[in-house]
DNA sequence: GGATTGTTTTGCAGTCACTGCAACTTTGCA
DNA sequence: TGCAAAGTTGCAGTGACTGCAAAACAATCC
């Protein structure tokens, strides 16, 4: 009964997982997130609070629900990918598969945070600080790939670049969804790549 | 005895906060960010719990110690900046100086500083959350300056690359300070400027 | 100088996020 | 069925942070 798919262990705590996360959202989507209390959102989900705080380290996590193993998932790509492209195209396209993978499995949930980050802006940054080690990840992978030092300022700051690009795109999103979340980090990165040098003349833009 | 200049309770503020803001540095070097707290800093800079709140909203805060004018400032620049350059000159201008200002002022405070968020990284990402008012400030001046919609992206982007310029510059000097922060901040600023897409040649390095 | 007014500091009581630890329960496996 | 590993829970404790109302202080007016 250990199939190397998902053991009932496994199951349940993906479950549970996500019941916190969904909680998280739901409730302060509703009333506000600091007028919820990681109490409130531990009954919401049928377990105890001390509970909550074995699945993520904060409540901020718990917002934000950043797969613990979207990281090494990244940098495995980044690496795998072909020679024939240059890092920032590797990586350019890891991040967007990340990324239309998540909005394809939890677009529900981003409709909820996006209310939450309208009234916080300030989550948004904090939920990077979580990453922190996965960006050193990534950063290393870009390096490797790209065959520079460990000092080189680039791979830093491509990374820097990606994590800028997806908070500038839900921001502008949460203002006005009429463009797909997806296509906005796509336009960011694509003005990262050419470079921010001179205003670009014109991107998506609802329909003028 | 009312000098524009400033007054005794003026003088008297800044020399307040000034010291909270050093307890903070100092303490955290000695013995590590969590190791210390707002208690034994209040102590230290001989003030009540209370008062240090009243200063900072946060321990991150004043261990970053982000002057809160520092914003209106740099928007003011931009702004003010001929009409000769581009918004993204202006802005880097803006930024740069701030940087080398700061860094004349609290040179020693930053050494400090470089201790511990070596330690803790995730330190610094979280701090600029705190000044999430500040970048729609600048932002909107970028955006004002490039004649572009609320709704660009533009401007958004090139104040978070801002960030993330000075976020990777500070990682990269803690690690090494051969190179100037204010010229590494300089050079990040320079990559965003001419695009990522392809990895750059070289820089700055020791002396090769 | 002394009364008056506006500001800053402080103490206090309270809330809530988060942690370590030691039972207790559930699941995986023989 | 019985044992070991993994997961859950309660509990006690720490420490950041807030609101409030009183005390200390600085600027101003007479």
């Amino acid at each position: 009964m250990n199939q190397p798919g998902e053991s009932l262990r496994d199951r349940k705590k993906r479950r549970t997982r996500a019941a916190l996360e969904r909680a998280t959202v739901r409730l302060a989507a509703e009333r506000g997130y600091d007028h919820v209390t990681v109490e409130e959102i531990a009954a919401e989900a049928d377990v105890s609070v001390r509970t909550f705080f074995n699945y993520f380290a904060s409540k901020d996590e718990a917002l934000i629900g950043a797969d613990p193993e979207a990281g090494p998932r990244m940098a495995e790509r980044i690496l795998a990918a072909s020679d024939e492209v240059t890092p920032f195209e590797a990586y350019r396209q890891s991040v967007l598969a990340e990324i239309t993978d998540e909005l394809n499995n939890a677009r529900d949930l981003w409709l909820l945070r996006k209310e939450v980050l309208m009234q916080r802006p300030d989550l948004l940054v904090r939920a990077f600080a979580n990453s922190a080690e996965s960006e050193r990840l990534l950063a290393n992978a870009v390096g490797r790939r790209a065959g520079l030092p460990e000092s080189d300022l680039y791979p830093r700051l491509l990374v820097a670049a990606g994590s800028a690009a997806f908070r500038c795109a839900v921001t502008r999103w949460a203002l006005d969804d009429s463009v797909a979340l997806g296509d906005l980090v796509g336009d960011a990165l694509e003005l990262f790549g050419t470079g921010l040098a001179h205003v670009p003349p014109h991107h998506h833009e609802g329909g003028s």
